[in-house]
DNA sequence: AATTTATGTCAACATAGCTGACATATTCGA
DNA sequence: TCGAATATGTCAGCTATGTTGACATAAATT
């Protein structure tokens, strides 16, 4: 029933040239991007089917391993989502033993995230497969060119994300936000 | 009432060591990505907000622009999603004058997909501040570099669907998939 | 004429985000 | 010390976008 209408719209100026590097923006890097991302995270992906878990629970093992202690707030304004968004997988990784919450030494509202075992096991297995793809992606470039990768990287992010993101070494103890 | 519980698990095996690189895995780079991709996105979503339309819009609209007469097949292969799952955007893109169908000249069973003027002004106004973005992050590289950024996002790709990215300037025509 | 192909469509479901409202424990400031 | 602010949890419902399965139609192929 659509059929019949949608054959010829004349009328409709069509353009059948394809949106192409005249406009002076750089689609192909666009487009490497997306599918870059795309296959990275489908390696995570499928050892999270295998235990029932998705993404969303693959990025909070995933912090709470890199930083152990983090606070709620901190995991949020990490991740940019909603405490009730958190809290739907937060509460199925602690309920599953693979993270651990531990009231705070200073302020006991709040609620420390910690890896068990488990969650430390998890964390890495998904971690594996994307080091070995970026290794591989890596595999051709000099020392000079790595460089390249992460100051390219780093230009991505925003500021205020990229100032978290950059300290990732730093405890940052003391302010949490 | 969850609250009790969860203050001292001190059976659970609590890890307070970060995951750091004693593993042998670049976490750097894994998080660069994430934070990367993650604003990379936010650019186009502003404006996707504004339309009512969502990111799975977004890929079609710039898919069809990128090479005007796609079939239908082509463009579920290219997303990776089921056709139930590109109909129902596909169809709120056609109904809103963005995409065109048009019977395939040949094989009249196909729908080949066009995007009207409309159709290109959205695409183009959500590649700028992506290609921006880039353009930013490439600020300071060199031919080299950019060049590395280049290898290092297609090595990241999985090689069926390289196939088709690095493609992206042949018409491919006669053999779709 | 029968089958395959390209596409569309209906229905039901899952994940993961969102808003708004409200509860509880704890800390902090006046 | 009391009231406000803070950190967190939770209930209820909505949206976007993916999934599977089943079936319909038109056109091409054999």
């Amino acid at each position: 029933m659509s059929r019949a209408g949608a054959i010829k719209p004349e009328s409709d100026h069509i353009l059948d040239r394809p949106m192409g590097d005249t406009d002076g923006i750089d689609f192909e890097i666009i487009e490497l991007l997306f599918f870059a991302y795309r296959d990275f995270i489908s390696d995570p992906d499928a050892i999270l089917d295998t235990s029932g878990f998705g993404r969303a629970h693959h990025r909070v093992v995933h912090f709470v391993n890199r930083e152990p202690g983090l606070t709620v707030a901190a995991l949020l304004d990490t991740l940019k989502i909603t405490k009730q968004s958190l809290a739907r997988v937060l509460k199925q990784l602690i309920d599953s033993g693979y993270i651990a919450q531990v009231a705070g030494p200073e302020d006991r509202r709040q609620r420390r995230l910690y890896p068990t075992e488990r969650g430390r096991e998890l964390a890495l297995a998904l971690a594996r497969p994307q080091s070995c793809r970026i290794a591989h992606a890596m595999e051709g470039l000099g020392d000079d060119g790595r460089a390249a990768v992460k100051a390219f990287l780093s230009g991505m992010i925003n500021p205020a994300t990229r100032g978290a993101a950059d300290d990732q070494d730093d405890a940052m103890e003391g302010h949490e936000r």
